[in-house]
DNA sequence: ACTGATTATGCAGTAACTGCACGTTAGCAT
DNA sequence: ATGCTAACGTGCAGTTACTGCATAATCAGT
């Protein structure tokens, strides 16, 4: 297996299926809009039957949005966990990146999806909603990274909640820096986040010693 | 009684007919699960025909979720807005409190209901998106009020970007609290999030007491 | 009681999606 | 090359959510 092609013709037929699908889908959206494009359609552009159509893809929305993101990328999970960066939001959402699968094939449509995608409320919804598949993993790695720099008076059960907050706030943030447009400054939002936070909740920073009590919710 | 039943036999009629598919809806997905109920077995159980039902709800998941939520309480939004309690999340959450829609007749329905959405991802996902109809507001009446205590030197404009920000941070902090189990203290959500934002940015906080400044995580 | 406007319903149709059976084809051993 | 086998593509029938339209039942004001 020395290039990319000495797979046997089975699995490149079926990189070649899956790539016209997609490509088809992903056109039709374009022109047509997202309601108006039938799984007839995008069956019909690409040449294959419907029943193979949900063969290579369980929902037409699947189909649009591309693969699923697949696990987190193991060695940028290494680098995260042994970090000693100030910013581990910002490192967080750079692991984040690595979850488009993206090969050569799908390059080209990685732009126009994206477009699709911020301007159709239900195809954002899912795409959170797939990103969300990796939900597990991100409290995971949170909470062993948190873990690690927790202060020594913090139980476990509490840095686990903490991961797991956090961990549920990603697809928000996510969901905000692509309809800000991308454009903006990569580290930008956790210096936004940063500053919203601090007006947001009583941050009462003592010390790390001393147990944090909670502010009082006193109107 | 001069309460309720003196709306016309017409809209009593509605009410009735609303509140015997939104009953049937809960039961049924209760005894049988989100996927092994059909409309068809919640128009039996209600005694209405499928087009009536569709004719009351849109899809079958707001006949489970029941009556959509609506705008903000305006007089909590009032009161929210010239507040100064440092623990603005807490009231956001109080704020938010209010969207669902509770009356005499659906109450006995939000238990059943939030155990449903509790365990069903599907209608999780829903759910959150029904809340995210507030989005707009909520990051309006969040402007508002961040706008009034901002710093001298912030613009409106940074201002906007993280109440925009704080208003899609939102819907993950409501998940998380319905997943933890809503026994969990009501104020606990804020602390948890002050204690874990300061480890996930670097938070550069001069304190209001004193000039604290949280030193980054170094390990 | 009569009339006009709502409302409930039946029916036909569309579209996403699934299970099953059957034919085709790639991959492999001879 | 040839033939076998397992994987794969496809057609078809069926289910389910949902919609438009025409019609019948029903309420509200006169």
């Amino acid at each position: 297996m020395a290039g990319g092609s000495e797979q046997g013709l089975r699995q490149r037929k079926q990189a070649a299926t899956a790539l016209a699908i997609e490509r088809s889908a992903v056109a039709l959206v374009l022109e047509h809009g997202l309601d108006a494009v039938t799984v007839d359609m995008i069956c019909a552009a690409s040449g294959v039957s419907q029943r193979t159509f949900f063969n290579y893809y369980r929902t037409k929305d699947a189909a649009i949005l591309g693969a699923a993101p697949g696990k987190l990328d193991e060695r940028q999970v290494r680098e995260f966990l042994v970090s000693d960066s100030p910013d581990m939001l910002e490192e967080l959402l750079g692991l984040l990146a690595s979850l488009v699968p993206v090969n050569a094939d799908t390059r080209e449509l990685v732009a126009p999806r994206m477009r699709i995608i911020s301007e159709s409320p239900a195809l954002m919804q899912k795409e959170m909603e797939r990103l969300s598949g990796v939900h597990e993993e991100v409290a995971e790695v949170l909470y062993l990274r948190m873990r690690r720099a927790a202060p020594a008076d913090e139980s476990a059960e509490d840095t686990r909640r903490q991961s797991a907050l956090v961990a549920h706030l990603v697809p928000g943030i996510l969901r905000f820096s692509l309809e800000q447009g991308d454009g903006a400054a990569p580290g930008a939002i956790s210096g936004l986040l940063a500053r919203a936070l601090t007006r947001l909740v009583p941050v009462r920073l003592t010390d790390r010693s001393g147990t944090e009590t909670q502010a009082p919710p006193r109107l």
